[in-house]
DNA sequence: GCTGCATGATGAA
DNA sequence: TCATCCTGCAGCA
């Protein structure tokens, strides 16, 4: 289930379709116009941006989101694609399949379209975008911190479960008004961002707590370690973890290592 | 087998 | 604030 990480994780690993001709098809059928439109077309570049993938087609850009439920995964471009696929795209050489599978979003744009998105949505930690205009955001806002995260115009490719970790990890509480974080928790949200993100787009998942020292490498089959999303207990204070509704989505904290 | 929720977002009310 | 869309899966009967 995809936050920033997993569309720039995405990204890369479509990048050697870059400069070839590509054949596209909807084996589903609900993309079978826009399928036939870029099939057979020259991809030009990929890109990631906050939680929206790009495909640049010439005169057209296709426009992928994969919602809450959406995934995208190669296959053998001789087998049967799933009949839930939306959208297929298969290398000129034949040697990858890539299937779209339940997207909120997929459709094709023009350059306009795709520039007033890039202005819509704030800074992204994963292409290295100066933070401070999400920092004035912040700082002149009376809304939570935890609802700003979220909000993709303000920080673009957060989602729940970054929210939650980043927060604990500054020891802010989501509850927070904007305008009353400090200058250095700004820059800790920030900077815990980015590397928390990176390393979700290394590992293909959201691994947020820390190995111990001397414990080696983390099994990639092991449970994604959390330090409060969806936990119980604090692992550092050993304290309850709370939840609540913050807007439309749960929050969650430790009361104690993040102070209201 | 069915229900409802989930790492998301939109549009109506 | 609510309903809605997309699908997979946990939890339940």
């Amino acid at each position: 289930m995809p936050e920033g990480h997993t569309l720039h994780r995405l990204a890369g690993q479509l990048r050697p379709l870059v400069g070839g001709k590509v054949a596209a098809s909807s084996p589903q059928g609900r993309f079978a116009e826009g399928a036939r439109h870029i099939d057979g077309r020259r991809l030009e570049t990929v890109e990631a941006i906050g939680k929206h993938l790009l495909f640049d087609f010439e005169d057209v850009v296709l426009h992928v989101h994969l919602g809450l439920a959406g995934s995208m995964f190669a296959s053998d471009p001789a087998g049967e694609p799933r009949p839930g696929v939306r959208l297929r795209l298969v290398d000129e050489p034949q040697t990858v399949a890539w299937n779209l599978a339940a997207p909120t979003r997929c459709e094709l744009w023009s350059h306009e379209e795709r520039a007033a998105l890039f202005n819509r949505l704030g800074p992204d930690p994963l292409r290295g975008d100066d933070p401070q205009p999400a920092f004035d955001r912040i700082s002149r806002s009376d809304r939570s911190i935890g609802d700003l995260l979220l909000d993709q115009a303000v920080v673009a490719g957060i989602g729940n479960v970054f929210r939650a970790e980043v927060l604990y990890c500054c020891g802010v509480h989501p509850n927070r008004p904007g305008r009353s974080l400090t200058t250095a928790e700004l820059s800790c949200l920030w900077e815990t961002t980015v590397n928390l993100m990176r390393r979700g787009v290394r590992e293909g998942r959201i691994s947020t707590v820390e190995p111990s020292p001397g414990d080696g490498p983390e099994p990639l089959d092991a449970p994604a370690a959390r330090y409060v999303y969806k936990q119980e207990a604090c692992r550092r204070c050993g304290g309850a973890v709370t939840s609540w509704a913050l807007g439309p989505r749960v929050a969650y904290a430790c009361e104690t290592c993040q102070p209201r």
